[in-house]
DNA sequence: ACCTGAACACCGTTCAAGT
DNA sequence: ACCTGAACACCGTTCAAGT
């Protein structure tokens, strides 16, 4: 019925290499950067092994479970090392926002699945308890940190999420021979839209990354400015489901 | 004479209701808000409109459209006269995000779709061209206003799908007999993840709303504290791809 | 212990054909 | 104009069987 599903026996006696999650998921990884994540199947994840994709089954239970393990690898390249603790604690949130966008931004295929994951390994919260180190060293409270970094994450994560949903549009609408201003600005027509064409009018294409530094800068800024004031009314709605 | 596509004899004679868009879409957010977004698929959406499956490809070129009209059904639930313009700009901001996630959260199970795809219908951007004139008639620059109503709708749509990300997998764990809090508990231990337990511990669980609160306020304090200043470094990198 | 291959119950979409 | 039904090329997953 339900035997002890255990995965002993990690010796390397045997010469096979034979398959590990590891090299599954580094497989996979490389499909979705180079083929996107449509094109990610276990049968097509098998051909690229060289195995038969049922033969992935004995290593990872299903297919969430794999992409759980990309998260858990792209997250792996977030390098904590680049922080600088001499800096402000405002800034060094801001640098460790641009840290997190930084990794996401080299798979952009697989921010999709990263974005829209809440993480779940040991390995990817490791970057939330050094940034939690850092609100509650600039004397956040406990309930305010968390808040923090809830409101950081899922920033940094929404903002990446459409920043690259963007770019994808914008190359498609670009293999059609429209630029995308053109096209918006067909959908909406100057009587009905006065401001959004007098602005798509002034201002042309934007720079995502300064769009991302912007917001990050307003949001810790605001997030400084706000959250050491008093928070009994809060207090009040904390026990909900 | 004229041969519009506009197919207007829904009256007699042909008794036959036949099928519609605005049917087809109904039926499809039903579908998803009471059997979740995997139920809906082009058989089932069939079976339930009692109709062959095959059909529905008359009226909607394929499930794509399907899903933007999804979309473009929840933005038209977004009522614009809920806005009071006698508040701050700063207020009718924060008003207009409760507003915006108050829709999303009434389709829980649409988010995914909602949150995740870019807005391409023009009555999707109806509350875009209202929140813009907030923007610039509060004096933000135009190239500013554009930075703020994307960071603006990043915010609110990424937070909403995490918020709605998060209830789903505690809802999934309780179901599991294991509070959330436990399983993450169990999950860090206390020597690696110091912060995290001492927040955990201290805090218990959160209301989102107050979050959502919180952090739009933060975001838009920042904004407004933030976005009048020279612009002139950012003119540099306007032009990129 | 690890991998195979057939099979099951699904998908979205195309297309010739019906009314 | 509007709908049908068979068919195509896929999915994820299960399971008995091979080595």
């Amino acid at each position: 019925m339900t035997p002890p599903r255990k995965m002993v026996s990690e010796e390397r006696g045997k010469s096979r290499p034979g398959l590990t999650r590891e090299a599954i998921i580094a497989a996979a990884l490389e499909i979705v950067d180079e083929e996107g994540l449509e094109a990610l199947s276990m049968r097509h994840l098998g051909s690229v092994l060289k195995v038969d994709p049922m033969a992935i089954y004995y290593h990872i239970p299903n297919k969430s479970a794999l992409l759980d393990g990309l998260i858990e690898a792209v997250m792996g390249e977030i390098d904590l090392s680049l922080d600088d603790p001499s800096l402000p604690a405002s800034e060094r949130i801001v640098l460790a926002a641009h840290i997190y966008r930084d990794v996401m931004m080299a798979h952009p295929q697989a921010v999709q699945v990263i974005a829209i994951n809440n993480l779940n390994t040991r390995e990817s919260f490791r970057p939330v308890e050094y940034l939690m180190d850092i609100f509650l060293g600039a004397g956040f409270s406990p309930h305010r940190a968390l808040a923090a970094v809830n409101i950081f994450g899922r920033f940094v994560r929404g903002f990446v999420l459409f920043e690259v949903h963007q770019i994808f549009a914008e190359e498609a609408a670009a293999c059609h021979g429209c630029a995308p201003t053109e096209s918006l600005q067909q959908l909406l027509p100057v009587e009905e839209f006065p401001r959004m064409n007098e602005v798509m009018a002034s201002v042309g294409a934007l720079g995502t990354v300064d769009e991302f530094d912007l917001g990050i800068r307003a949001l810790v800024d605001g997030m400084f400015a706000t959250f050491y004031e008093d928070e009994d009314q809060m207090s009040v709605n904390e026990d909900q489901t």
